[in-house]
Order: C-alpha cells, then sequence, then structure tokens
DNA sequence: TATTAAATAACAATAATTATTATTTAAGGA
DNA sequence: TCCTTAAATAATAATTATTGTTATTTAATA
C-alpha cells in the first residue's frame, strides 16, 4: 500500500514486504491483535514470513512511534496503530478489547501531576468487565 | 504473625510458614515486588521455599482476593497486598512503582459505563514517567 | 497421637520473547 | 539497469517468566 511505505519513509525505515504487511494489517483492525495472532494472519499470504521478524518489527514500530504497546495482564502483549493514548476496555470472558474515546486522559493527567512529584510521560487505563456478547 | 494468620484463615486458607512469610511480606513493604523479588527477600530467612511456591501462593492468594496483581508492561506482574484498585505511578527510569490515592476510579467508572456496553468490574490505571529521583 | 487431604520442594515443561548467524534484499550511486 | 553494502530476514537456538508433575512433607482435625 502507498500508504504504509510513505509512513515508513517518513520515519526513516527501510520499506519491506513484511514491514508493509505487519503495519498496513495493524492499521485496518480494531481487534488489538498480539504478535502471534498477526503472525497467524499474515503467514497465508506472506509465506517467508517468520515469526521473529514481527516481534522484532513491532518493537521497531513502538520505537519509531507508529505502534502502541497494550498490556492488559495477557501472557502477550496487544498492539494498536493508534498512536494517541486512549482508554481500553477488556472483557474478562472473550478476551476482546475495545477503544475508548481519549478525552478521559485530559483530567487525569492534571490529577495525577498534582498528586505525584513524577515528570508524566504516558498512562493507561484499562476498565474490565463483560462484553455485551458475554453478558447474556 | 497472628495478623496474617487470622486473614489467612478468614479465608479458609490452610496456614503454613510459607503463606505467612509470604503476606506478611507483601503487607509490609510499598514496594510492589515480582514473585522473583518477593523469593530472593524471603529466601535467606526460609531456605526451605521454592520459586514455584512463591508463584503458586500469589495465585491463590489473587484467587482468594488477598493481594491484587499489577501489570505495569514489565515482563514479570507484581503484587500489592492493598486490595482496593487504585492507580500506581511507574517510573520509566528506574522501574520504582508508587501508589496514588483511589479517588480517581469514581468518575472513571462513571464515564466507563456511559461509554460502553460492558458490565464492568474493575480498572487499572498506571500513570508513566520519572520519579524525584530520575528527574534529576 | 494418628490420619489424611492438601501443600511443598525439586525439577520438568511450556510459552512468550529475544539473541545469533548465515543469507537475502532494499536503497542509493555508478 | 546493475553494483555495492549496510541493514533486514529466516531459521533456529537461547532466555525468561510461569505453570505442571510428582514424590515427600505437613497442617488440621479426629
Amino acid at each position: 500500500m502507498k500508504d504504509t511505505t510513505n509512513i515508513l519513509r517518513a520515519k526513516g525505515l527501510k520499506v519491506t514486504p513484511q514491514r508493509i504487511a505487519i503495519y498496513t494489517m495493524l492499521s485496518h483492525t480494531d481487534q488489538h491483535p498480539n504478535a502471534e495472532m498477526i503472525y497467524r494472519t499474515l503467514e497465508p499470504t506472506n509465506p517467508t514470513l517468520s515469526l521473529a521478524t514481527v516481534y522484532k518489527t513491532l518493537y521497531l514500530f513502538k520505537s519509531s512511534g507508529l505502534v502502541q504497546e497494550l498490556n492488559v495482564g495477557e501472557a502477550s502483549a496487544r498492539y494498536d496503530a493508534v498512536i494517541k493514548r486512549h482508554p481500553h476496555a477488556v472483557c474478562t470472558c472473550c478476551g476482546k478489547v475495545v477503544d475508548l474515546p481519549a478525552d478521559a486522559f485530559e483530567e487525569l493527567r492534571h490529577y495525577a501531576s498534582k498528586l505525584t512529584d513524577f515528570s508524566l510521560e504516558s498512562e493507561q487505563l484499562i476498565f474490565y468487565g463483560k462484553c455485551p456478547n458475554c453478558k447474556s
């Protein structure tokens, strides 16, 4: 995809088929997949892809600010191509992760900076509960 | 310790020296240690303790509601004997984790339940930044 | 004190992630 | 378009956190 190529170039990253596939997939899903899910999704159409490359590419993207890593308490990290920090809701039954609008963070930042001597950089807000499907 | 013994009994748990040591240590620290730290702290005075027991005991305590597990994005989980949900601040430099007062959660719960169809159970709020020591 | 179900220590196994290395390839210049 | 080369990749080994297994020990209760 042209878009992905330009985004990678803008970060000074070499453009490879693997990177294009991973970024394009991440920016077209709202599933918050982990490395394994990304690999299993892309492997059929990218038979030469290896799982180690997925991990390295995610690390690279994270370091370049192209994706954010999300830690919801599972064994493996999830990834999100939306880089603006925003709250998430995690279903404690099926594991689904959904996005919430970002505006909760504005007041929170204020609140937290009053309470600590930290110089704050970012924040993570996760709600846990049962999603509509699992409730019933 | 008498206190710990009673707390374990109240949850219907068998009282063993290992459980007493782990719970007593957790309830007397604000360090939010992980399993390895707990093991290394207790092993000198409890030479018969094994790391697997630490993990199993933490799982038991978590299931019984005696401790909460805290996932700040590190490889290993941290534990807190304060079971009321409260925000944490994590130093991105030295890894220190400090507690913040719980009252931020009241409005957040309200906010989140308006935004999702989830039946919400709990929440986790983590601020990342540099602690006073690491700032300078 | 004797009984017994449960807990523990020791260690094997697993799962997620990272490191290593030989091979391949993207990017830029001739 | 073809070279050159530094960087990326595939394959796989290694590591780290955590969980499973099992023989032995022990806390709780009779």
